[in-house]
RNA sequence: GCGCCCGUGGCGGAACUGGCAGACGCGCCGGAUUUAGGAUCCGGUCCGAAAGGGUGCAGGUUCAAGUCCUGUCGGGCGCACCA
């Protein structure tokens, strides 16, 4: 065997931690290249495959800038909240502290044995006090500029986990963790004000290279709509109900209103309402329901006509009746709605379930079989009739409504507040005291950290309470205003917290001054190159970019968004194309690979096996393919001799740095590996080589398969690392052949190939197409009815 | 419902701004070597005997379409009674 991996891996993997080979230079007055990948959670079970990919993408991107000469920042650290641990914790009895530096442990040696060019003395856990210090004081600015509230409002709560979740933790009404369907409950619920950050998350989008798929679903996310706030008094009292439309065009056709069943409005005037026991029976009803079985479309719609309550349409007079239903959510708008049944669907439903008037108010449908949607001439609409433009008819509209005093235009977003607390032991404390005096009072800056306490009781109580409840030395204290007893907050904060601004701390890591010095934040940020997974993308990327703009906006950090450039890699499918899990019994474990293979075999194939961005399934075949391919370059050395150049490889080696060179920069790792193969094929036909040519083989190889390379480079005496040699550059002139081969075609179908100059120009090569035996033959008898040429691509005779 | 993406050999996948479809790898077929198996090396491999035909399907634009346009079918992802 020329290729001894299972010697040469953990030799060179030590040659380069003794010689701090991948730490981030101090030298300031080079370029820098900041390369970030999502940290992991060190859960019990490991690294898995997809980890590597992960990580993969950004390692051959950092190895090729280092020998680009740029100073390189490729840092990893570990996201270590989560209720994994915790949930271990309560199982077995092991604090989440020796549990989580054990996984880190493990975590990290399993990293190492990829051979992944980490610069390990940044490291950082965000469990670790010396980091969570900084979390809380963000947290306290946050508060000090307002961005942080609390209220009892309705919340989604997972019965399992026994916590609070944010909108964006329980997407399709089911809990992140554990899947279960989550209910609404009223709590006292700690938010962080990210609406408020709606609009500059969106507009900074316009000012990063992210992927379209990716803005586009954070758009969605934000969510944000124009329409228009319009006022409905109701009959007979003293009271407006307000709600959000984006149609206000379609006001002459509303024929009722809806109120979530939640409304306040609903209680203040419950005298009035004489049917208020089916109300209450109603909301009894919907409180049993979960969010998920709540939101769910096709369902029937539900719910009751208010007896004794209407309300007065603004525009026509007419007085229109009241109805309250789990269609309209408290969450979004105004919890109220204008309904117009003879253009929206819903409202439509509704209508016709509960027998209210529909009236058409846009023409182009028919409304005895369907609500209309789309765009048409206006009627019944007073002064908008015969107008035909949607556009024209809001402005007219919300025009009217402003001189009238009854509405405004507005915005609205579907990005809810963060829900910032969570009722669990392993997460940083939320640094607020209660006073029954001053009421809620930050922790002061310098008795950060606020540390947590030592339990021996990880669960939460029955009725959702924190486990910090129970610690009376923690949850007693003074207060730091007026120095009378005090209660200090016993929730903690979610897992998002501390990865929102983790690569930020990678830049200073042992700081205990600031969270890291402005001069080197100046130098490292923005992140150059973000890549992460697509589950992120409307979670921690959201997160992490309000965070870092809110420390921009108060001045902490020099750049207004985080990351310059964003990417994903796509998902390892098992071998059976389905998604790996453990139930399906078809993961493939890399530290497997690695054992029988070897790393930069495991390296070279997951960068092989398909477009980095798209998801493929694992083959094992394809696994020996990349091994022979990583054989067959160890033999090299064999018939690599001298340093003069032939001519024969020249322009195979000028063209392959080319290729490789771009398709590593736009990721595609596949083509690039293809690319090598198709040289060492070529070499392969030659038989021979310089040593000189070899290296340039092994520097191109390198990012891919570092440990093969450094063995080979080493044996041929190049100096250093080749890891850190310097990237080879090409000659343009040499990366096109002096001949080149291209294409006749008669009337648009291949009819030959004909050998040219590289230079030749338009009528020299029509002149050599045309006597090439075989198209003089197809030509024979034929008029020229048109003659096509793109030199060096191909020539195209119209003939009839 | 809204938004985004993808349909190419037996398989994973290539194909720059429209310009020789199927690079590279796997698998398969044949041969060499080997006691055998494995490994390795050499040759072949889109379909078709050929003329020809081929990128989910049907049209269109163009000298030329996997690539652009229209429609349609199939698959995936995200959000979702969002007013």
């Amino acid at each position: 065997m020329n290729h001894d991996f299972k010697t040469i891996e953990p030799k060179w993997q030590q040659k380069w931690e003794e010689a701090g080979a991948f730490h981030a230079g101090d030298d300031r007055s080079k370029p820098k290249f900041y390369a970030l990948v999502e940290f992991p959670y060190p859960s019990g079970a490991g690294m898995h495959i997809g980890h590597v990919k992960a990580y993969a993408g950004l390692e051959v991107i950092s190895r090729k800038r280092r020998m680009d000469g740029y100073n390189v920042l490729f840092p990893l650290g570990f996201d270590a909240i989560g209720l994994p641990t915790e949930n271990y914790a309560i199982k077995t009895h092991v604090h989440p502290r020796v549990a989580t530096d054990r996984n880190i442990e493990k975590f990290t040696m399993q990293m190492k044995k990829i051979g992944f060019s980490f610069d390990w003395s940044r490291t950082i856990d965000t469990t670790d006090e010396g980091y969570y210090k900084w979390t809380q004081w963000i947290f306290l600015k946050m508060f000090e500029h307002g961005l942080v509230f609390r209220d009892k409002t309705l919340v989604n709560y997972c019965p399992s986990c026994k916590v609070v979740l944010s909108n964006e933790d329980s997407q399709g009404g089911k809990c992140d963790v554990c899947k279960s369907d989550v209910v609404q409950k009223s709590k006292d619920v700690w938010y962080l004000r990210i609406t408020e950050y709606a609009d500059k998350l969106l507009e900074g989008l316009d000012h990063v290279d992210y992927p379209a798929n990716i803005k586009a679903q954070q758009v969605n996310w934000i969510g944000k709509s124009r329409g228009a706030f319009v006022d409905f008094s109701l009959s007979g009292i003293d009271e407006k109900l307000t709600i959000y439309t984006t149609r206000p065009d379609t006001l002459f056709g509303v024929t009722f209103m809806v109120m979530a069943p939640e409304h306040p409005v609903l209680d203040k005037y419950k005298d009035r309402i004489s049917n208020f026991d089916e109300v209450e029976k109603y909301r009894a009803e919907c409180a049993k329901k979960t969010e998920f079985e709540r939101t769910q479309v096709n369902k029937d719609k539900t719910g009751v006509r208010l007896s004794g309550l209407t309300a007065r349409n603004p525009v026509t007079g007419g007085d229109i009746p009241i109805f309250i239903s789990d269609y309209v959510m408290m969450g979004y708008g105004t919890g109220a709605i204008m309904a117009v049944p003879a253009h929206d669907e819903r409202d439509y439903e509704f209508a016709r379930k509960f027998g209210v008037d529909i009236i058409e108010v846009v023409k182009g449908g028919d409304i005895s079989e369907a609500a209309y949607t789309g765009d048409g001439e206006m009627v019944n609409s007073g002064f908008l009739n015969g107008l035909c433009n949607k556009a024209d008819s809001i402005a007219r509209m919300i025009d009217h409504l402003e001189k009238e005093g009854i509405g405004k235009a507005g915005v609205q977003y579907k990005m809810k507040d963060w829900a910032f607390n969570r009722q669990r032991y392993w997460g940083e404390p939320i640094p607020i005291v209660h006073c029954p005096v001053c009421g809620m009072v930050p922790v002061p800056y310098e008795e950060l950290p606020l540390r947590l306490p030592e339990v021996t009781k990880f669960e939460p109580g029955e009725g959702g309470e924190s486990p910090l409840a129970a610690i009376d030395s923690f949850v007693n204290c003074k207060c730091p205003k007026c120095g009378g007893d005090a209660k200090r907050e016993t929730d903690t904060m979610p897992q998002w917290a501390g990865s929102s601004w983790y690569f930020l701390r990678y830049i200073d890591p042992r700081n205990d001054k600031v969270f890291a010095d402005p001069d080197l934040l100046k130098y490292w940020m923005p992140v150059d190159w973000y890549n992460g997974g697509m589950e992120h993308v409307t979670r921690h990327l959201i997160y992490s970019r309000f965070w870092y703009r809110f420390l921009y906006d108060i001045g902490e950090v020099p750049y207004p968004e985080p990351y310059l450039k964003r990417s994903a890699q796509g998902l390892i499918l098992g071998p059976d194309g389905e998604k790996m899990s453990k139930s399906r019994g078809n993961v493939i474990d890399p530290l497997d690979i690695v054992a029988a293979y070897g790393a930069d075999v495991l390296r070279t194939y997951i960068l092989f096996l398909g477009d980095y961005g798209a998801s493929a399934p694992w083959a094992d075949n394809g696994v020996k393919g990349c091994r022979r391919f990583l054989e067959r370059v160890a033999a090299l050395t064999d018939i690599a001799k001298g340093t003069g150049s032939t001519k024969e490889l020249e322009r195979d080696f000028h063209k392959t740095v080319k290729k490789v060179t771009s398709d590593i920069e736009d990721m595609k790792f596949n083509t690039a590996i293809a690319a090598l193969m198709t040289l060492l094929n070529r070499i392969g036909e030659v038989g021979s080589l310089t040593a000189d040519e070899l290296k340039t083989f092994v520097k191109l190889l390198s990012p891919f398969a570092p440990h093969i390379s450094e063995e080979i480079w080493e044996k041929l005496g190049g100096k250093g690392f080749v890891s850190l040699s310097g990237w080879p550059s090409y000659d343009e002139a040499l990366t096109v052949d002096s001949e080149i081969e291209i294409a006749v075609q008669i009337s648009g179908k291949l009819r030959g190939t004909v050998l040219v100059p590289a230079d030749a120009d338009r009528d020299a090569t029509l002149a050599i197409a045309k006597s090439d035996p075989k198209i003089a033959a197809a030509l024979e008898g034929k008029t020229v009815v048109k003659e096509i040429v793109v030199p060096g691509k191909i020539v195209n005779i119209v003939a009839k």
